[in-house]
DNA sequence: CTGAAAGCGCTTACAG
DNA sequence: CTGAAAGCGCTTACAG
């Protein structure tokens, strides 16, 4: 910068102080005039380094490339950027295939704040994070007696809501096919699933139940499901518990030419493009996608600006969408 | 760290350079032990200030959510993870809604290298960026007269495809419904549509071809689709040309309770869950989204490598798959 | 084999 | 109203 003006004046108007500096007019003019000409650009790390921030929210999940997260990294991003903040995202792939610790690559570079869908390696990691105070909220899922910030969704009685539909329509052997994890998303589901029953009067059979590895290739969870529906001819109704082993599922109905609706009635946890518009379309427990990424980030943004936290934990509804693989059984 | 040796040999040592400057194995192990003992984390700005090096990749897309672009970002990042980089990314929506530059932002933030499906509102940053040498590769489409890498598929001969392929089973009033852009491989693809027509000598029929602005709510997009086979009878066939029209496309005929299969035949660009599952299956011109993401990250790193670049622009082949939305209409 | 010093490009008290 | 100087936490010639 050729204009005779010391940085520390440049650095004063460029970040918009120059009025309350007192900086004179002409100057201020002079430094953004030729700041525009010259196309000149603060360095971030300089920035960075001197006052500790990067506007840069860190953002882990499962697999952007699932409707669920995908969507919701959407949202966040949207958010973030409302707020001049960017995001870096990280693919955890429930602790399949990467070795290394996710979140310690994020904690590296120093991220503002953290968005996190927990597995449970991650564990010591976050509660270094809440050791350091670094801003958190962890989504989908969270951790008991860990006191972080989370948005959920009332998972328990997501579940417990499909079993008293299927039960409402006359379905009476109602299978489940989770994830096997620890993760408290799909114990809560579980929970809901055999509370349901119980509620129902109808008896919990752990031969209904199945549960997939996460660490399985799409085709291997396909051929598992299809094992298992093919063993239980007893079964009417699935309850699938997340958008991936709904979609899969479908896979092994189809290739059972079992048929969705006439043969057996299906809810997912999750809605997508698929379940909303094949026919029949898919009865499901929907997520309010935005709602859980607005509030994470409007959490994440509250705590980096130490504004007064009003609510640190929020468990959002689930809402029931009944389309037609759940129709009438009764006679 | 109370070790009594300077940050220089620290600094050396914890980069793991300890060896080749001959620094003494004890000196070695003491640094290293204490570096995990306090947990200790180099600061990246730093580094990076130092350095120039951030190892992160901008990622700019239209749109994450989108079947597509989630499943490419999601190659992007597993691959720059491989290589020690992460991913910041940014959705453009195609110049809608946002009326900030997206690029601009990841600029700032100095990114190693620019992996961009770009819109025409970058093309002024993307210069800037090829005048700086900054390494860049476009994805999905490129300018023309740009001196830019890119990885795109040969659109062109996708729709071409398409086209041929309604043609041999029969079908012989084809629409395309594809969007109002002067994006490159939507360009493309309506090229293809255009001269495969010819090819097959079936006249170009300018009302049969539908063109859908970017800018549009997806409820206002299923009316206009609605609209359009309403008032034109005469179709037996649609060309979508993306992964978005066609999952509007299919909710506007079952809303017009038009049988794909049955009633029209349908192609789509881009395949998902949906085009997959649904019954009947959609036949669709399907991307090698893993091999866009590799070559984009390789010529990525390759540039900030410094290494030779033996292929500057990629175009990959299109893959027709055949499933149940295109029955033979001979008789 | 190891360390002192400079410097990356900013911002922020502080001085005048 | 404006500027000199220190310092954020690293790395890298350079010296010894």
């Amino acid at each position: 910068m050729k204009t005779k003006v010391s940085v520390t004046t440049v650095s004063i108007v460029l970040n918009g102080n120059g009025k309350e500096r007192k900086i004179s007019d002409e100057v201020i003019a002079k430094i953004e005039k030729e700041a525009d000409e010259l196309n000149y650009r603060p360095n971030q790390f300089a920035k960075s380094l001197r006052t500790g921030k990067t506007f840069t929210l860190g953002l882990i999940v499962d697999d952007i490339s699932n409707y669920f997260f995908g969507h919701l990294a959407k949202i966040v991003e949207e958010e973030a950027d409302n707020y001049g903040y960017t995001v870096m995202f990280c693919n955890s792939e429930n602790d399949n295939g990467k070795t290394k610790n996710v979140l310690h690559i994020l904690m590296d570079k120093q991220m503002d704040g953290y968005i996190i869908a927990p597995t449970s390696s991650m564990l010591p990691d976050i509660l270094q994070l809440i050791d350091e105070k670094k801003p958190m909220v962890l989504i989908d899922r969270f951790f008991k007696n860990v006191p972080a910030m989370y948005v959920t969704l009332d998972n328990y009685k997501g579940a417990l809501n499909c079993v008293d539909h299927f039960v409402e329509r006359g379905y009476k052997n109602i299978a489940i096919i989770t994830n096997e994890t620890e993760q408290i998303q799909m114990q809560e589901r579980f929970e809901g699933y055999k509370d349901g029953l119980e509620k129902n009067k109808l008896p919990f059979l752990t031969e209904l139940v199945k549960k997939i590895y996460f660490n399985l290739r799409d085709h291997e969870v396909v051929n598992q499901i299809e094992n298992f529906i093919k063993e239980h001819s007893v079964i009417d109704a699935i309850l699938f518990t997340s958008n991936n082993l709904g979609i899969l599922g479908l896979e092994s109905l189809r290739n059972l030419q079992k048929k969705v609706a006439t043969d057996i009635g299906v809810i997912c946890f999750d809605d997508n493009d698929l379940f909303r518009l094949s026919s029949p379309g898919i009865s499901v427990i929907s997520q309010p996608i935005k709602q859980i990424g607005k509030n994470a980030v409007r959490i994440i943004l509250d705590q980096i600006e130490k504004k007064e936290i009003h609510k640190k934990r929020i468990v959002l509804s689930p809402n029931l969408i009944i389309r037609d693989s759940t129709p009438s059984r009764n006679n």
